[in-house]
DNA sequence: TTTATTTTCAAACAAACGTTTGATACAATC
DNA sequence: GATTGTATCAAACGTTTGTTTGAAAATAAA
């Protein structure tokens, strides 16, 4: 039988291996991660992933959870504030599950990697996270600009504030030789999010004016 | 003597692997790129590499080109119009060397992967290539937002711009998959440089006015 | 305690990678 | 034609990768 109000031996590798598994996949993406540094820094054997996970890929399934991502829509989305001011908090909060090193939703890493890197399980992590919040924020825009601009016109926008936000996360290891002081802390988070809000309600009032004069 | 108006056999192999690398380097990235499949894309054997080059490395060094890149800032600089119009002049030139597959400027395609996964000669693109385009795209800026404006925020500027455009290329495999049917033509390209400089241009307008109300 | 099951471990495995080797073919010079 | 330097080739080298093995240790069941 097994004991449930101890956690037993076998359930503290398999912990140690989902943590360590987070930290190296978030830090060096799936292809670049390594299985005897996961076992390394979990403390246990290298067939460790392999017994208790069946694979690398296995692994690095069980690691993915895309709720607080997920959860972050829903929460964005109730409130009677306006369209705008839900985008700007949505960028916020996105922002700081991107960007912040202390948080503990190294999910948000996940997905800014696999968006250059494509591995085996791409479609799913595209399917159940990307796909969904890229949905919501076209209907925020869609709310914001009215129904006077085309689906591609949309789709362009979404893309501009994609775009910003995952800069500064896939565009690290340029941005960290061109401006060797700059440290994401709260601080920074937060004027980043503030700049990026503002420049992207200016530029869909633009798109707007401009396609219905 | 070396024969000067025919080319030699050894100067075709040679220029095959320059090209095969062009390709693959730019389609895979320097990590996931394999010798053999560039050897084979050149129909040369596996070991012309090591013997014209010395190592898969030096040919990656080789295959740089930032010329066009760079000709583009200085094409971009003249001629007196407004510093918005070279803006927008600016953005579409570097979409195309993107985005447009059948551009011969590979180069750009390059720059977009190594942002992400950094390889051995990173330093050297950074210094020769990218930071040389955002100190001109700095400069730009600079010029149509005037003095009011601090150093981290004209720094925030600078990548939102290069977000919007580089996103299209380096989050290619997951716009793949959400919108199957998008094609990087020119109709596309000329369509999407007009929809991020208007959007930046409102953007950059809009940051303006609220450092100094 | 004895037996059965589960978990750990060092070692080895097969595959893929960039690189090297030594023989062979080619071209140029004498 | 003989000799020398260059270029090509199949084969193998040494690493690193994820994975598997079979015995030993630990745990659970009898």
């Amino acid at each position: 039988m097994i004991t449930e109000t101890k956690v037993s031996l076998s359930e503290q590798t398999r912990e140690r291996l989902l943590a360590a598994a987070r930290v190296v996949f978030s830090e060096n993406g799936f292809q670049n991660a390594t299985v005897r540094e996961i076992c390394r820094r979990a403390e246990v054997n290298i067939a460790a992933i392999n017994y208790h996970f069946s694979s690398k890929e296995a692994l690095f399934v069980a690691t993915l959870n895309f709720e607080p991502l997920l959860a972050l829509c829903e929460k964005t989305n109730q409130g009677s504030i306006s369209a705008q001011e839900r985008l700007l908090d949505f960028i916020h909060e996105f922002l700081r599950q991107l960007l912040d090193e202390k948080e503990f939703s190294v999910q948000c890493q996940f997905m800014a990697r696999e968006l250059a890197e494509p591995s085996p399980v791409l479609a799913k992590i595209v399917q159940e996270a990307i796909a969904p919040i890229h949905q919501f924020v076209a209907n925020l825009v869609r709310e914001i600009v009215g129904k006077k601009i085309s689906e591609e016109e949309l789709r362009r926008c979404v893309f501009s504030i994609f775009g910003q936000c995952v800069y500064y996360r896939h565009a690290q290891p340029v941005i960290q030789r061109l401006h060797p002081k700059l440290r994401y802390d709260q601080r920074e988070i937060e004027a980043i999010a503030k700049h990026i809000g503002e420049f992207s309600l200016a530029g869909l009032k633009q798109i707007t004016q401009n396609q219905c004069p």
